[in-house]
DNA sequence: TTGTAGGCGTTATCAC
DNA sequence: GTGATAACGCCTACAA
């Protein structure tokens, strides 16, 4: 059942069929009418590809993730999804992994899609900072469509970062921590990404305007899986710290859990807090209080402005979101 | 640059071009290395819009579940996409919540990308028992394509149902409860889904295997929430029970919480088993014992299965699949 | 207000 | 082995 059976069946040709479906004014209410009926009968659906291939556009979007199964992740490809099918728009995903190779490998297999825009969700598509080139495959994908990066920042051309201000979070969360006594902070990592770099320089601007060294041994890198980072913890009998700071709520249980392990008391010994607010932090024993990035802000806010840009309207190419501190038990400021 | 730009570069024909893009075995070495080599310095990509027009085709699968930021889903959808991609297949993905109307409508939207085949993941897609309609969009779906239920089940033509053997695991796990001294067991739920359902039915044989009565008062549903499953165990405190059967991880979470709150010791006084083995189950103090219901398995079975059926073959339209009992600290046996 | 005809970029079926 | 050419189903000037 095509155009043309449609027209048919109405006694009208295949442009007056065509512009019923697409809701044109031109057509007289009695034409209209009747086309609407037969279609209706016949559970015509307009062919998406034909439509696509004449408009060069099967409004999808094209959302890039390193995992979805990452908490995080997947709680941005919803938010995302939902925005995205507000707008009459569709969403393909490609999970790519964190290697360069396989992220650079994603993109290009998306870009065939034809998709009208794209979407980078995470910091590891952020590059490592300015001067180096892993992302010039994101600029090349940028040549041809606008694309989103969520929490993280490149800056070039078509290129359009929203992200949660992790510097300043990580600065006023380690500043509390000095303030009510902790000397030594450990940051616990699971990446090098552009947010984490973010967070990073946030702990050590802190330290410094507090006078305190910052100390090569106070950061650890680690997987983020709680009963890894637990056993690494409790095989660092050396490692003395009075505070956690970890850049996600994985990382922190494990903290929490080591402390646990050992005896020691939270908050009154151990200070900890996470990133994310996901539902780990109310998960552990004590429950984390940690950094909320406002994910759901960072994915309406992009797609919003993408479907601006789509209409032709310009939009800020830089949107940085503050984040929010929420406290819970395993601190005491 | 299109096919019809290459084949006057290389002075060929648009059907060779075709031919060599799609490995036709009928083309000349010496043509189809001259062709290839204009396409790479042109970076041509076939376009997939027309070419879909064509074949009624964009190697294009359709994923639907209620909500991708739901654990369960997101690692369902993560193994489905990696899958997927494996076959050179890409994935649209829809979420449909959980209400009657949605997920007709998001089937109904999906449908029209003419997409290859459909996936649904959770049994909230597999109606409420036999006799009911609630299904009957579903299997309008499958007229036109086939469709796969990752843990539900639904028979009829065209549908194939991949699950995980929930009536057995439960029977299993309540029967080593009882056989371990337990008398009064809480069947703690957050839905009334055919996979719940299958659960409750071996809470159930169980309880009566074990000439031990089955009450109503010891079956709670709940929204899935850990601070809402421990607010309401902590209100109850009628409702007296030795151990807790819960649907999901995080419901289980919240019982233990709710104990840890009473100050009431796990195992001993209380033993809790929790369902799909999520980071939940080693995030909460003390640890979950749960049961893992295989889902890479099953996501890999069910698109296993789907590529098998779209290149013709046959393949089984039920597929149950056997649990695994994750024992951790919350269990004495 | 409505219809005609060309174009979108492929694939497939013929001939040669 | 290669090349015309007709689908595929829609949109949209342009004509009427």
């Amino acid at each position: 059942m095509n155009i043309y059976d449609i027209a048919e069946l109405a006694g009208v040709s295949i442009a007056t069929v065509s512009r019923v479906v697409n809701g044109s004014p031109r057509v007289s209410e009695k034409t209209k009418q009747k086309v609407l009926s037969i279609m209706e009968e016949n559970h015509y659906t307009p062919n998406v590809f034909a439509r696509g291939l004449g408009l060069d556009s099967m409004q999808t979007i094209g959302i890039v993730c390193p995992d979805v199964s990452d908490v995080y992740m997947a709680r941005a490809v919803a938010f995302l999804e939902r925005r995205l099918k507000e707008y009459g728009y569709d969403c393909i995903l490609y999970c790519s992994g964190h290697d360069q190779e396989k992220k650079e490998k994603a993109l290009e297999l998306i870009m065939k899609k034809r998709i009208d825009a794209l979407v980078l969700v995470g910091s590891t598509y952020a590059g490592y900072g300015s001067g180096d080139d892993s992302a010039e495959y994101i600029r090349k994908a940028a040549e041809k469509i606008p694309v989103f990066l969520i929490n993280g920042k490149i800056i070039g051309d078509n290129i359009y970062s929203v992200y949660s201000m992790d510097e300043e979070a990580a600065y006023d969360v380690v500043s509390r921590m000095i303030e009510s006594g902790r000397r030594r902070i450990l940051f616990l990592t699971d990446s090098r990404s552009y947010s984490a770099n973010k967070k990073l320089e946030g702990y050590e601007r802190a330290l410094k305007e507090h006078g305190l060294p910052v100390l090569g041994e106070l950061k650890l890198y680690t997987r983020n899986r709680i009963h890894f980072v637990r056993d690494i913890l409790l095989s660092r009998r050396t490692l003395v710290y009075d505070a956690v700071f970890a850049t996600d709520d994985g990382l922190a249980v494990g903290a929490v859990k080591c402390a646990n392990a050992k005896g020691i008391r939270i908050p009154e010994e151990l200070c900890v807090v996470g990133y994310n607010n996901s539902e780990y932090s109310v998960c552990c024993e004590p429950e984390l209080t940690t950094v909320d990035n406002t994910a759901e802000k960072l994915c309406n806010i992009t797609i919003d402005n993408m479907m601006k840009l789509l209409k032709g309207e310009e939009v800020p190419a830089d949107v940085p979101v503050e984040c929010m501190l929420v406290k819970r038990c395993t601190t005491d400021f």
